[in-house]
RNA sequence: GCGCCCGUAGCUCAAUUGGACAGAGCAUCUGCCUUCUAAGCAGACGGUUGAAGGUUCGAGUCCUUCCGGGCGUACCA
């Protein structure tokens, strides 16, 4: 149920029957004394038609057939039309077994493209918020109905892995040192930085890798192995659903890479300039006219990210059969992003109906507000976070909660620990900068997964105390009480925020979604006591209890954030 | 130089894409635990939305200029 949408088409209706075709510009009220929806579209429509909006508005009112959503329906300032939902519409969505979500109407593939770590050195912070916000992204897609397929597209192919080859090949295939990513990757750059010759030997295995020597292939797989089991490691315990099989590296493209440039030649779309290969569009000259180019092909004969790229989208287009393609890279990248969607279009190698999208994530700052500088040494490794968020939790567990055993306890912990990181993370809009500071990252009060999670702990504790099974639970939910009224109504909302997040790509719609819910039963359970009501009262109140129960379980769980029991 | 993005309470962030009196959390202060978990609740304090103009019924949001910051801008990704 999608209250919004709705409301839309009926007020559209009405608009129509009053001669416009303006939308009606629906949404959840800004204020309680509005009630609970507003159209703020009239005042545009009567603009255009040149008539007094609220006289519009009072037509529109008059063609309004919603006597089965709102009790009530209110023209206020200019020509807003505000409208309260009836406790009987309420009620009627609120059955507490239904289904929270249904699927879209028009479903579609979707490729999700997200985390891409360089997999020549260790995750740290900065990949955070791709594989994150990505996953969440797939998971809320997938509520939808639509089919999505994960693709994370690892740099595996890079000119470093020559060096990192030829340190691999020195220092044995077995050494301790791969234990450590990061501290490999700096052994080998400062080896590679202060012996010539060993810069040389890199340089060579570059040229064996990508030409196909089996031994450089060998042990480069070798490499990438040890590097792809971290990663996992990683998503498996920040509870990402990625998985290898949702690994589409670059090196995947490679063979590929020579037929892309040969099919921009034969569209007429390459022209050499300084020894490369690149494709000029009129859409990208800078202002003074000197062109923008895009290049395929150095002039060593090398090819770059734009080629793999393009082949990534001819092979998601061709073989996959997608709609949609979402890129969840930081915000840097989007020049480069609009120019390969642009060549890709005239090149063809995507039908006009599919949609490359780029979403784009702000960079990460320090606590001053500075670039985070990847200097060595600064970066922070997401297993240290993820570590001090799971002490940290774990100390509170054991404050709040000295009688829960130990085993509970840290299972408690990584849950609320792991969340707490993610939901800082996932809350805040995509596209701003943040700021990376552990004691932001790590809170559990406020606005935060532990408080959610928490909202949930006490619903659950309801029902063990008061030994009443939820599943059994039948029936609908009927507003009585105010608190309960405004409960209703953001209950109702769970499938028109799951749709935004989904069309634009912004958790933290949810989450601020979620974090309403929270507040608006907090308020409840203070006001209304459920077991000790009695009759239809405690049952309808153990309905609003388990309602908001799912909704949060599975709003959580769409975020990838773990619900408990007890905390 | 040119292009893109950003500037909102002391701090960290929202503001449904032009809607009504700019909202939360943290911090500070006041109350509330023999009553379903106080990781909570109720309340107070806190703003010339970087500045100045403009567009209109209406601007944090759009336009212009300026100030401050970030990123990108031909062979890294």
């Amino acid at each position: 149920m999608n209250p919004r949408a709705l409301l839309t088409e009926r007020f559209e209706a009405a608009l129509e029957a009053c001669g416009s075709d303006a939308p009606a510009l629906v949404q959840s009220a800004s204020k309680p004394e509005f009630g609970h929806y507003q159209t703020n579209g009239i005042m545009a429509a009567a603009k255009r038609m040149g008539t007094n909006p609220r006289d519009l508005a009072a037509k529109v009112v008059g063609q309004l057939a919603i006597a089965d959503i709102a009790e009530g329906v209110e023209i206020a300032g200019p020509g807003f039309i505000n409208i309260t939902l009836s406790d009987a519409f309420l009620a009627e969505h609120l059955d507490v077994d239904a289904p929270l979500v249904q699927p879209n109407a028009d479903v579609q593939r979707v490729v999700v493209d997200y985390s891409s770590p360089n997999l020549a050195k260790e995750m740290h912070v900065g990949h955070l918020r791709s594989t994150i916000i990505g996953d969440a992204i797939a998971r809320v897609l997938e509520a939808l109905g639509h089919t999505v397929v994960r693709q994370n597209h690892v740099g595996d192919w890079g000119t470093q892995f020559g060096m990192l080859l030829a340190y691999l090949r020195e220092s044995g295939a077995e050494s301790s040192l791969l234990s450590d990513l990061e501290e490999f990757y700096r052994a080998a750059k400062q080896r590679f930085d202060n012996d010539p010759e060993f810069a040389q030997r890199s340089r060579s295995m570059v040229v064996a890798l990508q030409g196909g020597d089996a031994d450089a292939r060998t042990q480069w797989q070798h490499f990438i192995d040890i590097s792809l089991a971290h990663c996992q490691a990683v998503y498996d315990r920040l509870g990402t659903t990625l998985t290898l099989a949702d690994v589409r590296a670059e090196s995947a493209y490679n063979d590929e890479l020579p037929s892309i440039k040969d099919a921009l030649a034969a569209r007429g779309l390459l022209t050499e300039s300084d020894g490369a290969q690149c494709v000029f569009l009129d859409e990208f000259k800078r202002k003074d006219g000197t062109p923008l180019p895009v290049i395929v092909q150095k002039s060593d004969g090398g090819y770059l990210y734009s080629t793999t790229d393009l082949a990534a989208i001819r092979y998601r287009a061709d073989q996959l059969d997608i709609d949609r393609v979402l890129y969840f890279t930081d915000a840097r990248q989007a020049l480069h992003f609009r120019q390969i969607f642009a060549v890709a279009a005239k090149a063809r190698f995507k039908p006009q109906s599919m949609s490359l999208e780029h979403m784009p994530f702000g960079n990460m700052l320090d606590k001053n507000g500075k670039p985070f500088k990847t200097r060595a040494g600064s970066v922070v490794k997401l297993t240290e976070l993820l570590d001090e968020a799971e002490q940290r939790a774990l100390a509170l567990v054991e404050q709040k909660n000295p009688e829960i055993d130990t085993a509970e306890a840290s299972r408690i912990a990584k849950a609320v620990g792991i969340g707490a990181v993610k939901y800082a993370d996932l809350s805040k809009h995509r596209t701003s900068d943040y700021v990376f500071d552990w004691d932001l990252m790590l809170a559990f009060e406020g606005n935060t997964s532990p408080y959610l999670q928490y909202a949930f702990a006490r619903i659950q504790s309801i029902f063990r105390r008061g030994e009443i099974d939820a599943e059994r639970l039948t029936g609908k939910a009927m507003p009585v009480a105010d608190v309960e009224r405004d409960l209703a109504v953001v209950l109702l909302r769970f499938q028109e925020v799951l749709e935004q997040v989904a069309a634009e790509g912004l958790p933290h719609l949810l989450c601020g979604y979620l974090y309403e819910l929270a507040t608006k039963f907090t308020r409840f359970y203070e006001q209304c006591p459920i077991l000790t009501a009695e009759g239809e009262a405690k049952q309808n109140r153990l309905r609003f209890s388990r309602r908001t129960a799912r909704t949060l379980k599975q709003g959580l769980n769409l975020l990838g954030i773990e619900t408990l029991d007890r905390m």
